[in-house]
DNA sequence: TGAAATGTTGGGGCG
DNA sequence: ACGCCCCAACATTTC
């Protein structure tokens, strides 16, 4: 078995990647291959950002690899017909790739490997779907008994990392194609695409130069500081491995032992086992993806009015937090995850908006958007899910943005109508007097909406419409 | 990983 | 000195 081809998915990265690692141990040469699958970039659900993080990402993984003396081939087409002719040109004996378990893609690779040989080894996060169930075999539902148990499968001392190989050795004269040459056409400031960039925010992250990790757990959930470790859109395209994430954790727990830094490095932990708890859903019940998990509510009578969806889309709903957090993910691809939950109640229990058109909104502008979380956080907030949140928890977006946004500087900062608004209002401009509107220039109405709905009253409404289903 | 409504307690003003 | 009321502060229940 002379040349394996590893088949590049999500999985941008040549740090603990266990398909580039079995393909340069088991194969002489390995041809990296991304293949551009139009069935996904033509997807409506594609977001324009996260497009140009994956090109950009393509690029600096091409840098990465020719400095190892190799080089990334990119081809166009189906994954099954690209492969089929890659091995009969090349003779490749072997096709390694990342697992990846959202509905879609195991169905892709089903086909390849009917027809070719697939070997799919790692995954996207640190546990493979099957490994964490309850003892009569079915996967757990409740977050809570699932991160135990997961704890106690996935102990620090397993969690061995694959170093980057020093040497790729890759056929010369294999075609590869451009990438589109609009790759370029959007700069995303915040979130610079490649595995360099995800390296140095890891490090930061844990040895607490920016956002102290030893203080994530206080300042995780305040929107105006970056309180977080951002590293979402690097996850999503494997630009680091979910097991150097874990790691990086149980690390910092291990040093920390006293109280900030180590309920921070706990805190950050359960973070990321649920998003392994969202895979591993998702894999068990893919249906999630069309319908609510819960049955009793997959009838709710949603209320969907198209101009209050298109206000939240464009964070025009008067509320301060949610119009902020939605300009956010305009801007950069990105949402604080406070403000993730914030606009998501809004839209469903506010507006009585089915969460699918959320779910939907998301994915068309998130660089991290992930089926699997994605689909996990809109039915969290919906009550639908396992392990959700109730239905009557309904979010007060002036309280929250008073309590996680306690300056108005997040609001400041993404509503620049409200840029003089003393703190007393930053969170309820309506409230402001006439004069005081007058003197600043933000006469609610004119230059800042009304709130489109009353909280108070969109409150009792939701209430009334979880409990007709129930 | 809520918020509102309702209940309880205790200090202080006051007749 | 006493009972009464008010109400803030806190606790509990309910949605």
């Amino acid at each position: 078995m002379d040349t394996a081809i590893w088949w590049i998915r999500r999985d941008l990265r040549l740090n603990d990647n266990q398909a580039l690692t079995n393909a340069v141990k088991n194969a002489g040469h390995v041809i990296p291959l991304f293949i551009i699958d139009p069935q996904i970039i033509n997807s409506p659900n594609m977001s324009a950002m996260r497009l140009s993080f994956l090109w950009q990402g393509l690029e600096k993984l091409d840098g990465g690899l020719r400095a190892l003396g190799s080089e990334l081939i990119i081809r166009r087409g189906l994954p099954s017909e690209v492969l089929t002719q890659l091995v009969e040109e090349t003779d490749a004996g072997v096709i390694y790739a990342e697992a990846d378990y959202s509905p879609h893609a195991m169905q892709r690779d089903q086909e390849v490997a009917d027809q070719l040989p697939l070997e799919l080894v790692g995954g996207p996060g640190v546990s493979h779907p099957e490994a964490v169930l309850k003892q009569d075999g079915t996967p757990y539902l409740v977050y809570t008994p699932y991160s135990r148990a997961w704890k106690s499968i996935y102990k620090a001392d397993l969690i061995k990392l694959s170093p980057a190989p020093e040497l790729i050795t890759t056929p010369q004269g294999i075609i590869s194609h451009a990438l589109p040459s609009e790759k370029n056409a959007i700069h995303n400031h915040a979130f610079e695409s490649g595995e360099e960039v995800a390296q140095i925010r890891l490090k930061e992250f844990i040895s607490g130069e920016q956002p102290p990790i030893s203080q994530y757990a206080d300042l995780r959930n305040r929107m105006d500081l970056d309180g977080t470790a951002r590293l979402s859109p690097y996850l999503r395209f494997g630009m680091i491995s979910a097991r150097e994430c874990v790691s990086a954790a149980y690390q910092a727990l291990k040093e920390a032992p006293d109280d900030p830094a180590r309920k921070s490095a706990e805190t950050w932990l359960n973070e990321l086992i649920w998003r392994e708890f969202y895979i591993t859903i998702l894999y068990h019940y893919p249906e999630v993806l069309k319908q609510s998990f819960r049955e009793d509510l997959r009838d709710i009578s949603w209320r969907n009015d198209e101009q209050e969806f298109d206000a939240w889309c464009e964070g025009q709903t008067g509320y301060p937090v949610v119009d902020a957090a939605m300009r956010q993910l305009k801007y950069l691809g990105w949402m604080h995850n406070r403000a993730r939950m914030i606009v998501a109640s809004f839209l469903v229990k506010d507006l009585l908006v089915d969460w699918r058109w959320g779910e939907r909104w998301f994915m068309q502008h998130l660089v991290d958007g992930d089926p699997a979380a994605n689909n996990g956080g809109w039915q969290w907030t919906a009550g639908t899910g396992m392990d959700a949140a109730p239905y009557f928890r309904i979010f007060n977006p002036i309280l929250q943005g008073k309590k996680h946004d306690p300056n108005g500087d997040f609001v400041r900062r993404w509503v620049p109508e409200l840029a003089d608004v003393p703190t007393k209002y930053v969170h309820t401009p309506w409230m402001m007097p006439p004069e005081l509107q007058g003197q600043i220039n933000c006469i609610i109405g004119r230059d800042y909406p009304q709130p489109i709905v009353d909280h108070g009253f969109a409150r009792q409404r939701a209430l009334a419409a979880y409990k007709q289903t129930n």
